[in-house]
This record gives structure tokens, sequence and C-alpha cells, in this order.
DNA sequence: GTAGCTGCAAACAATTTGCACACCG
DNA sequence: CGGTGTGCAAATTGTTTGCAGCTAC
């Protein structure tokens, strides 16, 4: 055998850059058909096929977050070291939450260490292990909220 | 105009208690599709549109819960009147959440003030308003837990 | 040159809707 | 009877997979 080719690392294409560019400016959670309608829009038509992929892959290498609408829909949003000056200072690391404006996708991180530890204790009362949650905040931001 | 024909109330039919009974039976969540694969084993056969526009109506009437799978699965749960002797007390009426089995659909309901208190404080403070929640616990309940 | 990308079309799974027929009251 | 409830089949929606061609390295 010859030495490993390089650990099938991945390829840097115009459609990767495409995807990860438009998902980073949305500065918000948005769907892949969101995306999908975002990039064609843009110019920089992008299979929605190809879009699927990458989002799956953001997530599971923990690059983006997922969340689930109400309806089902996933989800995506950037989670890099993008935090200028938050005031909690949420790493990326953390396992957080978001509140997510319904009306335009802004969402604000939130790490909830009362949630965690409340989730833990319930069920560890209830005697139930092997633990995941979801927890998931829908609202209004600021500058949609009707006064 | 005639006088209301009395209001169009529930008629009382063999497929609405199946599905009710089974439900009730089954002691945990279950997807739509499992009851309508429990119903059919059961003899008990029941058109699928039908096992959905009853859930759907249960879950209405809040007569039932509704948490979603990771997959996004909708699962119901008869929500009524059936607790003998909770030790926490958590009445119907009560915006409640579930730890639900991941191997058997078993649950044990959970009121959370203290999530509800959190949800609310953190989204004020990014003042998010019109705030909705969804927390949801899968785990395994003592009797599916690896020892 | 070649394995890893792409993307179109078809496959899929969960859920909904149209519509003719059955059945409760 | 009369209208509500039922269920089959077809339509929808979000997402995944098969596979032939393209492309980065």
């Amino acid at each position: 055998m010859t030495t490993a080719p390089s650990p099938g690392r991945q390829r840097s294409t115009r459609q990767a850059q495409a995807i990860e560019a438009a998902l980073a400016r949305a500065d918000g959670f948005r769907t892949a058909q969101e995306l999908f309608g975002a990039l064609r829009d843009d110019g920089q038509s992008v299979g929605l096929t190809t879009v699927y992929r990458h989002l799956s892959l953001l997530a599971e290498t923990d690059r983006a977050d997922v969340v689930h609408t109400a309806e089902g829909e996933a989800q995506y949003r950037l989670c890099g070291p993008r935090h200028s000056g938050e005031s909690d200072g949420v790493e990326p690391e953390t396992h957080h939450h978001h509140i997510v404006c319904r009306e335009c996708g802004r969402s604000v991180e939130v790490s909830g260490p009362e949630v965690e530890a409340w989730a833990d204790r319930v069920a560890a009362e209830a005697g139930y292990t092997d633990i995941t949650h979801t927890v998931e905040l829908f609202g209004r931001c600021p500058e949609h909220s009707a006064r």
C-alpha cells in the first residue's frame, strides 16, 4: 500500500464557500430552503442537495447550531468564534441554547447552567438516565416587537 | 334562519374510541404511525388519516400532549386526570414538560417553574418578547437503563 | 488522473387534502 | 333523512439517495 494520500480532507469548492458565506452573512437561523433561495437570488446558484449536505456537515462538525421549528423544519446558524464583545461571553464550546426571532431568524445565544442542572436533577429524581434535552426559545427580537 | 341545530358536538364513533383507548392503554408517547400499527394489529383497523385527525383534535383541545422527536416525528400522549398519586401532583392544566423514554415512550411529567422563570428572564434580558419555549427531555426510564 | 464534489431526478417519510361513501343521531 | 366522520388515493413538504459528469489537487 502507498502512504495514506492525506486523510480525505475537505476540498475547497466554490459551493462550500458560498454556503458558508451566506450563512455567516445571515446572522440568524436559516432553513436549508431559505439559504438555497438566497444563494440563487445572489447569482451564486448552488444545488439544493449540496446545501443540505454542507449544512448537515457543518452541524456534525459542530461548526453550526441547529434548532427545529415548531413545524419541524431545521434551521442552521454558523457558530464560530464570532462574538466580539458579548457581555456574558458564551463560548462556542459551551453547550448552549438560543432565543430565535420568529420574524427574522436573528438569535441570541444563552447559556443556561440552571436549565442543565434542572434537567439533570429532575431526570435523576425520576430514575431516568442517559438524558439529552432540547430547549428552544422563540420570540420577537427588540426590532420586531410590537410596542 | 333555524335555531342552531346543536353546536356540532363530537360524534361518538368506534374509531374515536379505539384511538383514545389505544392512546390511554399506551401510557407513554406514541407516534401516529405507531398507534395506527397498534390498532391494526389489534384488529381495530382504523384509517391512518383518521388517526391523524383525532390526534390533532386531541392536541388542539388540550386533551393530549405533543412532543417532537429529534427526527421531527410528533408523539402524542393522553393527558387527562389520570394521576392517582404522583408526588409532585402536576395538574393537567399546568404548563409542563416531559421526560420521555427513548426505548418505550413511557414518560414522566415534570413541572419546571425554574425553567419557565429562566426562560422569561433570559428572554427579557435579551429584549425579546412574545416568548414561547420548547423543553423536551429524552432518556431511558429505570426499566430500560443500562446498569 | 482520480477520488471527492455536484446536482438533477427519483426516492422517501410524515402528514394533509379531495372526495365519494358510511353511519350516528 | 342529513350532515358529520371515515378512509383511500393523491398531493405536499422537507430531506435523502442514486448516479453520471465535473473539478480540485
